[in-house]
DNA sequence: TTTGCCCTAGACAACGTTGTCTGATCACAG
DNA sequence: CTGTGATCAGACAACGTTGTCTAGGGCAAA
């Protein structure tokens, strides 16, 4: 009476655990762990007998107390720029395919481009001493993460690389696919083709700059440095830029002789999305092939061109390495790169 | 020496412990605990000396361990259809900004839209002992919840409400959704309007159909059974439908006297895809609004008219259930549902 | 100088598991 | 009927924390 009063009362509700079962099934708390965890040396009856006090009960183990005993902890940290960025939910959702494979289970949180952030998450990841961490880095330097690395925790950072620590990466071919969008463009007859790129403090828009020049030259075109223009994307500074680029005077700084450029090559999902924007109110029209893929580019008319990235490439290729590196922790630190894909829609041009 | 030789070599890496950092500083264990919780009661030079120790032995704070002593975990676990689905990718950024307001961290699965990996992952997160599970139901029933509530795990449903499981819910306005769809093309003079919607065993589905139904009956429109179509969303079985609604002869078992279509209300992002992907052959160009916004809807051409979730109330709206909840866990399972907005794009015709 | 008190620091147990080791039970062969 | 080995079950310690309780030491008041 009093115990059924009590149990229904507001009292803090226990879960039960192993004991409580075994006390349930009058067996040791051992067999119990021996039943949960499928281990051999427990006699039908008594298996039996304990598998009803488990439904009874309603008794789950406590991962936790598992952890910390075994050290095993059937978790993945990823740590990633914005969990809504279609690139990095796709990543996500690759890595939390492979893992559910294995039986693990994935944290995830976002740095927001904050590189304070990016320590607080990962260090709040690592305190639940996660079996590994992805993370694409933001910050200058992840050395705070030296202490975790030196504890054997495998790191893998994603689309770009990690600084000041022992980890291995898995970054898009950048240069390949900023080539293939060069030639792309060449083969279709551009010769004036503008850049529109993010600031070069980035390092995925560095690499990809630098592809397009010497993609340029290996086409044999004189790279007009007037054409490029890197800058974090606003829409002010894009306009400003397609005003100058498409414009009927001569671009400002331009080399001699030149006149509008008649292609564009926007870097990044933001840069693209806003050229496409604006697309209908400009003086010309050029053609045009943009870094990422844009949900729905199909839908767009004409067909937007785009190179894009592998992302269930990158996150397969993240599990991999971890899956090795946790074989042989003294493994040096590996680089992938994942190629991209020209994805061609409509013409250009 | 040899000691030298073991910490270079393949031994396995232990990571330190309060009790090393205890003594490494000359102090007791529970000191450093409480330098490291900040509590009172440790004077300045133990503190600097315990901090010393920290930083030198680089130790961090095993929330496993924290967990399994205090019980209180800082984690969060969600359960989506898909996380790379923009509309869960938007409730888990917005869910994971509040958690990280609160000093908490998020783990994330995808049921990929399989019953029993609902159950799956969503027992594998509470085995980790969660603060509390936000869920995107799929599988018919959550009864196997019942020892999670019961244990004081507050549970919230998102997208589509629980069965059997005494859970909070946030839900979108479905129905709200759909009437300002039916009365935005009724304003522009729409009599014949299609519905292309899910299966009828969706919830959300259901919901909308009946909405759309009575928002029929509300504009003095007579609801005309064979302008709806409800199947799961394939390309093949779209295109049937689009066929038969805007074909030149009469919809199969339409009403006497009626002609096709002129309006299309597409109820989920997947069926508005594959209605604009397949716009350009159809013979004639319907009104269109769809329920759920796609990402760059803006930058097709025509503007494409949707009836927007908002994701992150959802998310915000799920987080301040869960900490009521958590304040008062007596409290009756509550409903709340989020508005949509309509966002015209173009013109409907 | 002594008494009493507060402030700081440490000892100890416990959270829920699992790994190791030992003990009990039973079938069967000698 | 006893000895042997295999099989199954249980006792105990430990994982890294935190909560509770107690001991030491210095300082103020008497």
């Amino acid at each position: 009476m009093t115990a059924a009063v009590s149990s229904s009362g507001a009292l803090p509700p226990r879960r039960p655990t192993m004991k409580d079962v075994a006390a349930h099934a009058g067996v040791a708390l051992k067999t119990v762990s021996r039943v949960v965890n499928g281990e051999p040396g427990v006699g039908p009856s008594t298996l039996a007998r304990v598998e009803e006090s488990i439904v009874a009960l309603g008794y789950r183990r406590n991962e936790s107390a598992r952890q910390l005993r075994s050290g095993r902890a059937g978790t993945l940290a990823m740590v990633v720029r914005d969990i809504a960025d279609p690139f990095f939910a796709a990543i996500g959702r690759a890595v939390e395919m492979a893992a559910h494979r294995d039986g693990q289970v994935v944290m995830i949180g976002s740095t927001h481009e904050d590189p304070a952030r990016e320590r607080e998450v990962a260090l709040a990841f690592c305190a639940r001493r996660p079996d590994a961490l992805i993370l694409a880095p933001i910050a200058d330097s992840q050395e705070y993460l030296h202490p975790e690395v030196a504890a054997g925790l495998p790191v893998v950072a994603i689309d770009r690389p990690a600084h000041d620590l022992l980890a291995d990466s898995v970054l898009s071919d950048n240069a390949g696919g900023v080539r293939s969008a060069v030639d792309h463009l060449v083969r279709h007859g551009h010769r004036r083709i503008g850049y529109l790129g993010d600031d070069e403090m980035v390092f995925t828009a560095r690499e990809r700059v630098m592809a397009y020049r010497a993609a340029l030259r290996d086409n044999e075109i004189v790279t007009d440095e007037a054409l490029i223009r890197l800058a974090a994307p606003t829409a002010g500074g894009i306009q400003r830029s397609l005003d100058e680029l498409l414009g009927p005077g001569p671009v400002p700084g331009a080399l001699a002789g030149s006149g509008p450029v008649t292609a564009l090559i926007t870097a990044n999902n933001r840069i693209t999305a806003e050229v496409l924007r604006q697309l209908p109110s400009l003086p010309s029209r050029p053609a045009l092939v943009g870094f990422d893929d844009l949900e729905l580019a199909d839908l767009i008319t004409p067909g937007l061109t785009v190179v894009a990235q592998d992302a269930e490439g990158i996150g397969r290729a993240a599990m991999e390495l971890l899956e090795s590196r946790l074989a042989d922790p003294a493994l040096p630190a590996r680089e992938v790169r994942i190629p991209t894909r020209l994805i061609i829609r409509g013409s250009a041009e």
